[in-house]
DNA sequence: TATTTACATGCAAAAATCAGCATATATTAA
DNA sequence: TTAATATATGCTGATTTTTGCATGTAAATA
């Protein structure tokens, strides 16, 4: 099987193109806690499809203390040609929807760093409003 | 599940990719035959990945007497997006060698239809040798 | 050193996919 | 109407993928 196929395969499912979704538009590096409270779903489940991308070559892993950072990985050709269709293609709603909600998890970032860990919606709702005071 | 990860999910084989590599790059219709000579696997199992293709919205049937031809369907929004991507991206070695395989079996049409059934490669030659006398 | 937090992973069940074979269908031609 | 040809499909087992849960690991902090 040639590699492209295997890149293609890690598409192949609805979380894993939520998670580049996210990475695409928002050109972030972003941890494993934020994806897990954007996307909403167990984090076993976001840890493994993340490792089925990173295996397939879409992502580079950083560590920073308990935090780690996924990134998307431009220096692969197909990469890039990949990441660019993409950002074409995922219009649809649910894939709009996800980068709004990002977006309000990293209003608790500080420095451009995840400062908290996992959050619900409640109280992602008061750490917001605790910044909005200050 | 969206509609755009199914048909995402229909390119995650290679057999699959094989196929649409054919189309995108000769722009042709092409019949069941042909790609069984080409891609030199059963006929079934073609057929099987073509159905995989058609429900996913990447392909239109024509059948034509007993022979059926299959077409890409530039309609769909989507698959321009797809088709113009895919064509970036499989520049493999094994999609080059496909394509011009299938342009061998090519020679053969009469008017660019397909007018005989399965050959294998010994009467493919045989056969090619024929039309060059004439 | 013990505990907490963020993330990864081993295992088992469930679900989806794939390959192989036989056979069915549709059309043409004899 | 029978036979032949091109294509589709039903069924089976094999393989892969996905999910869920429990637990493991690494780093920070108390």
């Amino acid at each position: 099987m040639t590699k492209k196929t295997e890149k293609l395969k890690a598409l192949a499912d609805e979380t894993r193109l939520r998670i580049l979704n996210l990475f695409i538009r928002s050109g972030n590096s972003l941890c494993v806690c934020e994806l897990v409270d954007t996307l909403k779903l167990p984090q076993y489940h976001i840890s493994k499809h993340l490792i089925v991308l990173r295996n397939a070559g879409y992502f580079q892993q950083v560590r920073e203390g308990t935090w780690v950072y996924y990134e998307l990985d431009n220096s692969q050709s197909e990469n890039k040609k990949i990441f660019s269709f993409l950002k074409k293609l995922l219009d649809d709603e649910i894939f709009e929807k996800d980068f709004e909600q990002l977006n309000r998890r990293l209003i608790l970032r500080e420095d451009n760093k995840c400062v908290v860990g996992f959050v619900d919606e409640s109280e992602l709702l008061k750490l917001i409003k605790q910044k909005e005071k200050v």
